[in-house]
DNA sequence: GCACCTGGTCTACATTTGTCAACGAAGCAA
DNA sequence: TTGCTTCGTTGACAAATGTAGACCAGGTGC
């Protein structure tokens, strides 16, 4: 049951899953046209790269003739997701919220987009901590729940 | 001019990195201990991580006595905005609220956090707006301004 | 039917990342 | 002073990534 790794999606990988995510399925000369618009790539490049996609299971294709068609196995929004949790994960959790909104700030956002986060905030307000610890710091099993050297 | 390449931090180099942002300052033994707690990595990994830091630039040292002390030339908050920033800009536009949407939902956010996202969100609401296009096709050079294709 | 495209597969090679072991110099402890 | 410990430096090697050429097979145009 082969589970496709979104997290490990490399930046030029991106680029190629765009464009299949938006145009839902494409083949490979469209796929070529429309990238090298972008990125000054070689026609190989190109079908390397699909090639590494299809083997990583992030896209499947299906025959049409004897071209393949090729589709994404996941939902944008999904891989989207997965990889931005996936690097907040590796962060401070106590700086997380700077973080978030210095990205609010600079991320074009539609009216509708902004009603959606103000619900989610007003409903975490509720219950908010006063505090989150730094957890940058692995924890000393010899200390007892006293995060000393934390300076955060 | 020695430019720090933030956004190239690695995983690996992450965790190191947050012991030094949080300790401030730190010799190579006491990393060593505090990484071993946990990433299961040999003494001679670590050093390896650390030279490479220097080498990029991320980390500088200043002598004491024979040894170095480590510490780091960028903020924290500083890399982890910029790596953040530099990941939502290799996504479709279009998505990034929902993606935000569901950072926000699992990230433990304080009161204070909570507060100023809504304080920017509100300033955002002004002016808004209806829509954010897709930008995930490559412009068609030969196109006026109409996005034929996206059916995003 | 033959020459050409188009697209799929293989091989290739430099660089980066993940991991280490080995070596050498500088202190500290006895 | 002698040896153990600590730390910095080198070299190494596999896997992943960026990038591309070569080659082969099935259609298409004429």
């Amino acid at each position: 049951m082969m589970d496709t790794k979104i997290d490990e999606i490399t930046p030029s990988e991106w680029d190629l899953m765009r464009i299949v995510w938006t145009k839902g399925s494409v083949q490979t000369g469209e796929l070529i046209t429309l990238l090298q618009r972008k990125r000054d790539w070689s026609d190989s490049t190109i079908k390397t790269l699909l090639g590494r996609l299809v083997k990583k299971g992030l896209l499947a294709t299906t025959k049409d003739g004897r071209k393949f068609v090729y589709h994404a196995t996941v939902e944008e929004t999904t891989a989207m997701d997965e990889t931005v949790s996936e690097l907040f994960n590796h962060l401070c959790a106590m700086k997380k919220g700077t973080t978030l909104a210095h990205l609010l700030a600079q991320t074009p956002l539609t009216k509708s987009d902004i009603a959606q986060l103000q619900t989610i905030l007003a409903a975490k307000a509720q219950d908010a901590p006063a505090t989150v610890p730094c957890d940058c710091l692995p924890p000393d099993p010899a200390e007892t729940e006293a995060d000393a050297d934390c300076q955060c």
